[in-house]
DNA sequence: TGCCACACTGACTGACCAGTCAATCGAGGG
DNA sequence: CCCTCGATTGACTGGTCAGTCAGTGTGGCA
């Protein structure tokens, strides 16, 4: 069953990312889709039952695989350092794998306020929830300070996480390996140095 | 000749922004401006050139009093923490005097890679780079550690507020005066706490 | 009083495009 | 060899809307 029918909706939704990644999702036709596709118009309303369905299927996606990464961050017994380090570097890898997707997903979804980010709020905001738990966890293990709330924590670390992607979106030169890595360094131990608490601070921490 | 002509273009601004603010520039119409200005849609005709130059018109007019604030947090002789906290301090105030503005120039500006943004990709560096040599004159003087680059700093830093702002502008909950100070502070606190140097703990602090 | 310049009006048009649908193709099964 | 049914095609339609333009109202000035 995962022949012929399912590659088409496939070629079909890959042709979207590169199409809303170079004109927008308000500014490309329909067509333009079919034709990155090379695919009759009318296929693409055989597989989707509007332009915006492609959109929305492309976020869900892609977004439902990074909730389960922040929650297996989440589960796992590690220091909230590496849980952080963990979502920063799958965000940041499913940029290496597929930027124009992630540039997608970031302008048009995320923070499509108006017509289409308000449909998946709740799912942005289960990101943002969970980031948040760590961070929760984090301060009453004692790890990280109480004077900053869990969901202000999360959305700084988010946000800067995404600005960071959104400067390369902007750019428009490729990064390097080298680069990416090195950014998620930065981003986690900027803000774990912010979050963190400073008193008892020797190389092997006991509260 | 600062009469009834310049006022129906400032009507038709503001109105603009209460229009762009609820429908996105995408979705609305011209028309839709004219009738909350009050005022026939040929004169917004008369007094921009097409759609997209209002929006423009409004992210330039609020960018350059940011640059100018950003700047002048530059020249001021106070230490680094206060000038990121001037600059926090000017974001955040200006989504306190008119939030709908800033969710146009967030949503429809600064994240429109495609259509819009390419056109003041410019500008908007430029506040960027104004953070940036903060950090960078921060960093000569021993405050802030050099492990992070400049660059990232600023992207960081400018993320964590933009975030912050996203998040209060999709709850569509008005925010307390109380809550927009605690924002500030926290954002400020979280990230130069990530940038300064650890060693010396001089009485620089708040302590 | 007459005239000009310009703010202002809103009906109209030309272009564009999302979504429809009737027709064709082709694989598999009888 | 024909029939069926889903995949596939692309011309067409209905509606929308940015931008135009011919015209009206009016304040100021000679």
């Amino acid at each position: 069953m995962t022949t012929a029918a399912t590659d088409k909706r496939r070629v079909i939704l890959d042709a979207a990312v590169r199409v809303f990644a170079r004109q927008g999702f308000h500014t490309c036709r329909v067509s333009d889709i079919a034709d990155a596709a090379g695919v009759a118009y009318g296929l693409v309303y055989h597989y989707f039952s509007s332009k915006e369905q492609i959109l929305d299927t492309l976020f869900l996606e892609r977004w439902d695989v990074m909730l389960a990464a922040i929650a297996e961050a989440d589960a796992s017994p590690r220091p909230p350092q590496e849980k952080l380090e963990a979502i920063a570097g799958f965000i940041i890898d499913s940029y290496r794998h597929d930027p124009e997707l992630m540039k997608v997903i970031i302008v048009e979804v995320t923070r499509a306020a108006n017509t289409f980010g308000l449909t998946h709020l709740a799912k942005i905001r289960e990101a943002y929830a969970g980031i948040a738990a760590i961070v929760a966890k984090a301060q009453s293990d004692g790890r990280f300070r109480a004077e900053v709330t869990p969901e202000f924590a999360a959305q700084a670390f988010y946000g800067s996480v995404e600005q960071v992607l959104t400067g390369w979106i902007f750019d428009s030169v490729a990064v390097s390996e080298a680069e990416l890595e090195r950014a998620k360094t930065m981003i986690v131990d900027t803000i774990c140095r912010g979050l963190e608490r400073r008193g008892p601070n020797p190389a092997g921490e006991s509260a």
